[in-house]
RNA sequence: GCCGGGGUAGCUCAGCUGGUUAGAGCGCCAGACUCAUAAUCUGGAGAUGAGAUUAUCCAGAAGUCGAGGGUUCAAAGCCCUCCCCCGGCACCA
């Protein structure tokens, strides 16, 4: 049995992360809690990307030093993903020094394999901010269609792709002065080579990510550059490039690997190897479609190309996106809905319940309040939530708390461990298989096969005929709830603590067995209460 | 332009290696129950109309998963043409 690293797609913190960059994070710590729950050994890493030009020139804007906006930022997301209950076993930054120091011996490592190689390229400058200008920084006429607005990398009125210096009449973005053309070099890392390699590797991918990965590799690769002429980012570890940083993707990229190494120093000898290097390890990434490039070609082919023996991609698991009424979620727009507005409306754990149901594992999905709303109330309230506690108060009420014993099957309660126990089995498999929406939509079915179960049997009535029938059905109820608190640790671990406090047991049980509340236990009947409730949302 | 994804009940979606009468949830209608947070459970209509029949019912024919063709004993899943929506097309992070 290997080892698993599970990841998160590493969120840019020019902004407070928005639902979709919160829904891998989410979702990366679901998975390695829910592997650590079935006993496999699992660690979890990501952390805030915080280097590159648009941070740069936030903090420009704002008279300030990057890294003070980025100190502010990360804290904050510390602070956010504490309210979602994301505790990953590293949430790093790439700003720290164990981050900066890989990068940089990594790359000189990538040097002496042969696959950098340096470059004069010409590039615009802005004389006026100081500051190359990456594409998208400059605006100007579309040679093509004429647009005043086009921006540097493609004109958004006729969708042509462009290139900054064929912008007729360029001026820069930030303060509107006309840039200049300035010559500059560039390292390049040398990816054409690991075309075929590469191509060995996509072909292993999921259909989502390697059509997509393919096509890329089939034009035909183009050299990445690996440096920038920005300040605000790690010095470039190339001899004569000590003017340069490197490019915040070709290192964040990286984060991967530095965190892990990390937490090594953390005080766990010997993990980085154990995990990075063993050919059992598996990993997951959980991205968004809009990095698959970045998971699926460039990191590879800088793990390959590093030939220090590290282990490829395992699985990448890209979601497509959250739109917001028919939009998709855009900072500059303003659309969508960001981590603390969240927060205002529903706990955090609701949201995690709610994102991993909705999960955009297909298509885009719609986001929407109603359903939201419906989500909550209809599924994880009166669904699961009125089942747990319609068992747990019978119990409380009827039983002194103490959990009754199983006597006579009928074919009925036969027929109903059955259901249970293979949905438990479906939800285990489905994640194993990353189908995480689905997964989670097995726990759902168990609450609506719970009260099924509860509404044909009618213990309420039986108690007052036949107590043998009233302990059964009871008893297999109670342990029903075992296994719903089983499958729901993962999703909300801080309710499922609840939970695990009001039954007075000390963890989930995650094998099948059926018994894992023993007849005679007793519970904390004085904690027994509702484990949710609804939410109303007023129309934004 | 190229690549990819989507277009299935009022809504959100599942089904798509072709195979019984196209599914679920929500919503809607009716009923049951009262242990539980006005929660739960069951049944029904609903992705189509028309003809015939006094009516219920039954039988037959036809239609039905964006549109139209095709392949097949059989298509929502495959092929072709087309329409609509979304995303991407690498130095944006």
């Amino acid at each position: 049995m290997g080892k698993w690293m599970v990841f998160s797609a590493w969120p840019y913190i020019n902004s407070e992360p928005h639902l979709g960059t919160l829904l891998h994070l989410i979702t990366a710590d679901y998975y390695a809690r829910f592997l650590k729950g079935v006993g496999e050994e699992a660690i979890s890493v990501s952390g805030s990307d915080e280097h590159g030009t648009p941070i740069e020139v936030e903090a420009m804007k704002q008279g300030r030093k990057p890294v003070e906006l980025t100190d502010e930022m990360h804290k904050k997301v510390l602070e956010l993903l504490k309210q979602f209950s994301v505790e990953l076993d590293n949430y790093s930054r790439t700003d720290n020094e164990v981050h900066k120091e890989f990068v940089r011996d990594f790359y000189l490592r990538l040097e002496q394999e042969g696959y950098v190689f340096k470059q004069q390229t010409i590039q615009l400058y802005c004389e006026h901010d100081k500051i190359f200008l990456p594409d998208r920084f400059v605006v100007g006429k579309c040679p093509f269609c004429g647009y005043e607005r086009a921006r540097g990398d493609q004109c958004e009125n006729c969708g042509r792709l462009l290139e900054p210096t064929m912008l007729i009449d360029p001026k820069c973005v930030l303060c509107g002065n006309t840039p200049v053309k300035r010559q500059t070099y560039h390292w390049f890392f040398d990816l054409p080579r690991l075309s075929d390699k590469l191509r060995a590797f996509v072909a292993g991918l999921p259909e989502n990510v390697r059509f997509f990965s393919m096509n890329m590799i089939n034009e035909g690769l183009k050299p990445r550059s690996i440096t920038r002429d920005n300040k605000w980012g790690i010095k470039s570890p190339f001899p004569g490039s000590e003017d340069k940083t490197i490019y915040v993707w070709m290192e964040a990229i990286l984060g991967y690997l530095s965190g892990v190494k990390e937490l090594e120093l953390g005080g766990r000898p010997g993990l980085f190897e154990e995990y990075w290097k063993s050919p059992d390890t598996k990993s997951v990434y959980f991205i968004g479609k809009d990095n698959i490039p970045f998971h699926s070609i460039i990191l590879p082919g800088l793990l390959i190309a590093s030939n220090a023996g590290y282990s490829l991609p395992t699985y990448i698991s890209s979601t497509e996106f959250f739109l917001f009424g028919q939009l998709k979620f855009s900072k500059s727009q303003h659309v969508g809905v960001w981590a603390s507005e969240a927060l205002q409306i529903a706990d955090g754990e609701y949201w995690r319940y709610a994102l991993l149901s909705l999960r955009p594992e297909r298509g885009d999905s719609n986001f929407s309040w109603a359903d939201f709303q419906k989500i909550i109330n209809n599924d994880l309230n009166d669904t699961i939530g009125n089942f747990i506690n319609r068992v747990l108060k019978f119990v409380s009420e009827k039983f002194d708390g103490v959990v009754p014993e199983q006597r006579q099957l009928t074919t009925d309660d036969k027929e109903f461990i059955s259901k249970i126990t293979s949905k438990k089995r479906e939800y285990i498999d489905l994640n194993y298989s990353l189908k995480i929406k689905d997964a989670v939509k097995a726990f759902l079915e168990s609450g609506y096969i719970g009260n099924e179960y509860l509404s044909g049997q009618k213990p309420w009535d039986l108690i007052k005929r036949d107590y043998d029938r009233a302990c059964t059905v009871i008893y297999n109820s109670v342990q029903t709830v075992n296994h719903l608190g089983f499958m729901m640790s993962p999703i909300m671990p801080v309710k499922s603590a609840g939970l695990l406090k009001q039954l007075n047991i000390s963890k989930f049980t995650a094998e099948l067995k059926w018994e894992a509340i023993n007849p005679g236990h007793k519970i904390n009947r004085n904690d027994v209460s509702p484990l949710f409730s609804k939410i109303k949302i007023k129309k934004a």
